[in-house]
DNA sequence: CTCGAAACTGAACAGTGTTTACTTTTTGAA
DNA sequence: TTCAAAAAGTAAACACTGTTCAGTTTCGAG
């Protein structure tokens, strides 16, 4: 190192520069066809490399879809952060949280259902790292709990809740719907001879259903 | 045909065992490895046809495994079925109902997963069939509403509820819980350093939450 | 016994993720 | 500026995958 600062030479950042535009390409193709319409063959020739190039930037081609769940789910827990500081009465705010979380996972259905797809890290590979995630997805998890806790202080919600029970079963909820409706496009209607349905609308009946439940 | 009924000939009958043999052998290593562990070339192995003759009974290895994945939840809808003539009180019922849904899909995480990891079918193959599917998770999903319209009407549960948003509501619920311990090997629990957690507690914890949203 | 249909197979096609040996380019110091 | 070492990039192969096709073998009814 030459100056001082843990800089960034010209090489690293033209080695960055490239590491992004992969990622960049290999976000589009997923976006739109997800992790089967995402090949290494094709992403190298969405960039102009050879197919072994990206392996010089990525391990595997997990590692790289990796990448791409982590920043969707970071955009997640983003967007229910927004909800904590919002001026609403709680019973609103956490329900405009709960339809938050499924709202923006179903913004790209494609990352959110591979999140939870990819083989789960334990089974395969047990200690390999001690401390291995804190990963977004825990962190999702955190922020609902707290949010439920403040429930509980605030006397907005039973008082007989552990928080971190209740935000685990709130999460499943949630996540259930979003599997749900990221599976069948038109979830809220199940056979073609019902009327169309508001997905939107349902995503807040959901949200109201399961409040309700720590309410009270 | 000869005889009379619609009688199966002997050649029929040869045809029906091997298919069987092949989906029973199939269904053991689905059950254990998942549908990325079941390979035609290592099924044709097991059952010791050629790659080539799987073909002369499936039209393909999606075919098959559908078959895995329907006769799957058509389990879980006779499980649940089951529920609905017990003598316990409504309330009990139901959360037992639900318990045992997330349960009886648990039994084989796999083959739950994979029901739901399937291209959706709308976006496509659309206009293929008129009428697709009654298949076993639309059932599944009936048997939910008529328990809850039984519930509205004996009073067991909210009277402004509509069975059918309610019933949907209750199986995303119970889709995320079972989806999610079916990718977490050991849900409740969380960071490695919790410390280990009951797996069927917390299916009854999740099914009370569920039910007490329908009630009060 | 015969002949057509059904069962079955080996070989190939087109695709996948990944690795290895090799060539080209870039870089930092003498 | 020169030169060697390191980094970047690649063609070709390996070991797989689902699937198809041209054949061969087996079987069952007339």
């Amino acid at each position: 190192m030459s100056t001082a600062t843990h800089e960034t030479s010209p090489a690293e950042r033209r080695r960055r520069k490239v590491r992004d535009t992969i990622l960049a390409a290999a976000e589009r193709v997923f976006a739109r066809e997800g992790e089967a319409g995402l090949s290494i063959r094709r992403l190298a020739d969405e960039v102009d490399y050879s197919p072994a190039a990206i392996y010089k930037y990525f391990r595997s081609k997990d590692e790289l879809v990796d990448e791409l769940k982590e920043a969707f789910f970071e955009r997640i827990l983003a967007q229910i952060g927004l909800m904590r500081d919002t001026s609403k009465p709680f019973p609103q705010r956490a329900r405009l949280c709960f339809a938050v979380y499924v709202r923006t996972a179903l913004e790209k259905p494609h990352h959110y259902v591979a999140a939870f797809s990819g083989q789960a890290p334990g089974l395969a590979e047990r200690a390999a790292q001690p401390a291995p995630e804190p990963s977004k997805k825990h962190q999702a998890f955190a922020e609902m709990r707290g949010m439920v806790q403040e429930g509980v202080d605030t006397g907005a919600l039973r008082l007989d809740l552990d928080a971190g029970d209740a935000a685990r079963s709130i999460w499943a909820a949630l996540h259930g719907l979003a599997m749900l409706m990221a599976h069948l496009p038109d979830f809220p209607r199940m056979r073609p001879d019902e009327p169309e349905r508001d997905r939107d609308a349902f995503i807040d009946y959901h949200a109201d259903l399961i409040a309700r439940g720590l309410e009270e």
